[in-house]
DNA sequence: AGTTGTCAAGCTAGT
DNA sequence: ACTAGCTTGACAACT
């Protein structure tokens, strides 16, 4: 079992997701700002090595405007030793790496162009993995996306698109269920359509669900990871108190934090933690499991 | 140097 | 009609 969290390491005074703005595009300011991530990306996954954090997702923003028509370079040659560097890392330690695209890429969306836009972004962040030489354990997770009114037509959407993405996208992608759109049952509905594996979604459940306990969840979404997936991953974060149901907590719940882990025992996923001070819940995650006596890799 | 409005992109629920 | 929330964070123009 690995304990991760999400883009951004806020101890260590840089970040891998420097962007600018698309008006002040120029090939010297994509190269110099690709060449900053991945020197911080290197930074961060050796502090996360030195923490005993083995799970990390890289940000959207690495290669910024990378699906966007401005962009011409081809930073996968550019960069190939400066990715291959950092995946022989990933692999030497047996890190566990995965990449989230944003709530913009929306596959069974009724707008051509959408979905059109969509599956560059998919495209960009498999090459990412790609570039890295990682094998497809390395995931790119999604969210269904719309509804619109129609949730069955929106779901055939989605299957068709599905099986239209090249193969260099299929094999890495998995879908997420979301806290208002499309829950557990409906991400494994579409599993059974596509063979497409589920990535459960632990605050996202408690905030949608058709009343299936955790453990019944995670069970039922482990099974749709094949052996060549590896090892099943989860997403998990508790309520903020007091705010906006689907507020993500500032700190981890450690007490909550060790009872969804009990319900996870003998599937023993690796665990994305999606709160918002990063790093630091994740060294009290680790800390907590260690306790409990759990090996953590 | 520090603050604040703005940024490529979408969707839904709540006010 | 408008905003919060989602991986909210980071840039860039302004005090």
């Amino acid at each position: 079992m690995r304990i991760g969290y999400p883009c951004i390491n806020n101890s260590i005074g840089c970040t891998a997701n420097h962007t600018f703005r698309l008006a002040s595009y120029s090939r010297k300011k994509l190269l110099d700002t690709v060449k900053e991530n991945l020197d911080c990306l290197k930074k961060t996954l050796g502090w996360n090595l030195e923490h005993g954090i083995m799970f990390f997702r890289i940000g959207s923003s690495l290669v910024p405007f990378a699906s966007h028509p401005v962009c011409k370079v081809r930073w996968q040659e550019r960069f190939s030793d400066e990715f291959r560097e950092l995946g022989a890392f990933v692999r030497k330690h047996r890190m566990r790496i995965s990449m989230h695209p944003d709530q913009f890429i929306v596959i069974n969306s009724k707008d051509k162009g959408i979905v059109k836009r969509s599956v560059k972004e998919l495209e960009y962040h498999s090459q990412v993995l790609d570039a890295m030489h990682l094998d497809i354990t390395a995931k790119v997770q999604l969210h269904v996306g719309g509804v619109y009114g129609d949730k069955e037509s929106a779901v055939s959407r989605f299957v068709s698109e599905y099986k239209k993405l090249p193969a260099h996208v299929k094999r890495r992608l998995v879908i997420e269920n979301d806290e208002r759109c499309y829950c557990l049952k409906d991400c494994l509905g579409i599993s059974r359509k596509t063979g497409v594996a589920v990535l459960f979604d632990s605050f996202h459940h408690e905030c949608y669900n058709k009343g299936e306990s955790f453990r019944q969840a995670v069970g039922s979404a482990a099974k749709t990871w094949k052996r060549k997936d590896g090892r099943p991953t989860v997403d998990y974060s508790s309520q903020k108190k007091g705010r906006k149901k689907g507020s993500h907590t500032v700190t981890i719940n450690t007490k909550h934090f060790l009872g969804f882990i009990r319900e996870t025992k003998g599937i023993d996923p690796d665990v994305m933690l999606e709160i918002k001070d990063k790093e630091k819940s994740a060294l009290k995650a680790v800390e907590a499991l260690r306790k409990k006596g759990k090996k953590i890799r």
